[in-house]
DNA sequence: ATGCCCCTTGTACGTCGTACAGTTGTCGGA
DNA sequence: TCCGACAACTGTACGACGTACAAGGGGCAT
């Protein structure tokens, strides 16, 4: 993996480590994995971030920019809304593993506030006041990063595990559990195991959060 | 803080990381510091619990068994759906370190499926298919978790930073905004630092959970 | 050639989870 | 009264982690 030819770049180990967390999980990106893969010494890094968390801010930040924002038309306030958040998961969804650190940058970075600006605008024509516009806005945001974070067998944000065993585990789990003492689960059992990654799966939830907003408006 | 009286148990384990957590953040909840805790060595937890994974798992179950089911009424299914959810967040509210922890264990722990499947088995009576009850289902959990995690300003299941200090950072950051191109952010710039933890915002947001299950019911 | 500055290396420390083996306290049957 | 057996705990050690600190090299303008 030493591709020591040209000098590090911030970009370069930025890249490195989205697609070492997407094959191996955020808890592979190591600095000194980070390092290795790159044919350096694990203190090379820090010329380029202050530290660790800062190499995090720096994921987060860069998945942020890849959100496509569509243009602001003038269509509905709904419709739009709708289309920032998918904009937004489509960005997120390739990156479950990494989807933990965007919240706290969302107000930092210059596209993260373009995309609260957005949102907020549109809560806001909406009819909501400031303070709600607030409070519905945060939400959406976290409810997206949730949605598009990772399979619920695996666990959003938790690492450290196996995840197939975890999965296998689980299905071996809801397969020995009584009928009819949790008909309704048990009838469930392989769509719950399996909803998460599935197109249908976002779209409706996009649909429940639009819905929710549209359905809160006058109160 | 050596109470080395009596004998460790699971449940005190648990209980003494519980407040650890709660005190000090989830990167707090360290074996060796647990041990200290106890007045014991760190491998003594070792005996009680295979791994950490095992005890955070611990952890996760004692929460959500604290979640105080309201009876299965005869209510409208979006009244008792809101109750469930309700009772979900009050359980978990005052823990918001480990709202990350319960995800992964909720189709494992006994008090967890006891609430799968109420919740399945309303969505079930508003008339959603097996499949999209699991979807919707799924993704109520999830939100539920996301709502009552910590602060966005401290970052949920982000740990190891200082709260405060970040707080402060981000509160800097967003005064030097200029309001002309970030109008919306701006006027919800105090509201969007303070909405969490507030009643207001869970109840909101629970509405709008609810409203959008109702929203997207006939599709 | 020389000096400077950007980038990288080398070494070391403290913390973490935990494998492995040994030690104690307690208690029921002889 | 003794005695093993088993449950609960101790002691030591290892490898991985983030990173402080100081020293080194290598390309560029002079």
């Amino acid at each position: 993996m030493a591709k020591r030819n040209v000098r590090l770049t911030r970009d370069a180990i930025v890249e490195c480590a989205m697609t070492l967390a997407d094959a191996e999980g955020l808890e592979a990106v190591t600095i000194r994995r980070l390092a290795q893969e790159n044919g350096v010494t694990p203190m090379a890094m820090y010329w380029h971030f202050n530290d660790k968390d800062a190499l995090l801010d720096g994921l987060a930040d860069h998945l942020i920019s890849s959100v496509k924002l569509p243009a602001p038309g003038s269509g509905p306030w709904d419709v739009q809304l709708r289309e920032i958040l998918e904009a937004f998961v489509v960005a997120v969804r390739p990156h479950p593993a990494l989807a933990g650190l965007i919240l706290r940058r969302i107000l930092i970075a210059d596209a993260g506030l373009e995309l609260a600006e957005r949102v907020l605008a549109l809560l806001g024509e909406a009819g909501f006041t400031a303070e709600k516009t607030a409070e519905v806005g945060t939400f959406l945001m976290c409810s997206i990063i949730t949605l598009a974070a990772a399979d619920p067998a695996t666990g959003p944000h938790v690492e450290g595990r196996d995840a197939d065993e975890l999965h296998r585990r689980k299905r071996a789990h809801l397969e020995t559990l009584s009928p009819a003492r949790y008909p309704n689960v048990v009838a469930a059992a392989p769509a719950l195991l399996n909803c998460r990654g599935q197109d249908d799966y976002f779209a409706l939830n996009l649909d429940l959060l639009v819905q929710g907003v549209r359905g809160i408006r006058r109160s």
